[in-house]
DNA sequence: CCGAGTGTACGACTTTCGTCGAACACTTCA
DNA sequence: TGAAGTGTTCGACGAAAGTCGTACACTCGG
């Protein structure tokens, strides 16, 4: 693994309030880590691959952020740790708000 | 007007940034008066008439935040501030918003 | 004109949040 | 084995945000 004593823990979308969700996509490196995330393939994207202008402590902070808002699921693949936007399951609990975050404003 | 030397200034929907709009919407007291602006007709609920565990001055402030956000539009009315929810514009500029909003969960 | 009611402005306080540096754990590759 | 790469954890720091009390401004009804 990278540096991790067990494997990330997810929550479902489903169980996650609104208030959580909009606080996670309320900060512009996180914003823009989803953005970055939409427009790539599933489990394409390390953590460490985004360009953003934030250390390696505070990218594994927002990482934690968006998974307990249950937006990212991420999975170790050798020494790095992928990513996936949960497109589907965020769909159906929150319709329309991957349509919001793309509509660039 | 109720103790203001001007009257409130408002921000286009059109004009404000997505995080402008999930940053307002994560707080609860703000989530709650939206929720309870929105089960209202327009113009008919004050300030001081939402049903939330915080004083004046803090209310205050949440509405000026949920101005700024383009979310709400204030009038004064003799000695109270009435509020309306911006619903076309807003949903206009960000359609799905207010289900999601409304979605509770 | 005075008192009650409504909401804002200001200052102070507390908590939360984003950031960083450093130490650590694990993988990979030479 | 050893060095480089990746990501987490911890502690500390500063900035931002929510809250409150107070003072103030304005309106309305006796």
């Amino acid at each position: 693994m990278a540096g991790h004593r067990s494997a990330p823990q997810h929550r479902d979308p489903k169980d996650v309030p609104v208030e959580t969700v909009f606080a996670a996509l309320a900060e512009p490196v996180r914003l823009e880590i989803v953005r970055q995330l939409w427009a790539s393939e599933d489990w394409a994207r390390a953590c460490g691959s985004f360009d953003v202008a934030v250390g390696k402590a505070g990218l594994s902070h927002h990482f934690g952020v968006l998974r307990d808002a249950g937006l990212v699921e991420q999975r170790d693949e050798g020494a790095r740790r992928v990513n996936r936007l949960r497109r589907e399951e965020v769909e159906a609990a929150f319709p329309g708000l991957w349509e919001l975050v793309n509509r660039r404003r």
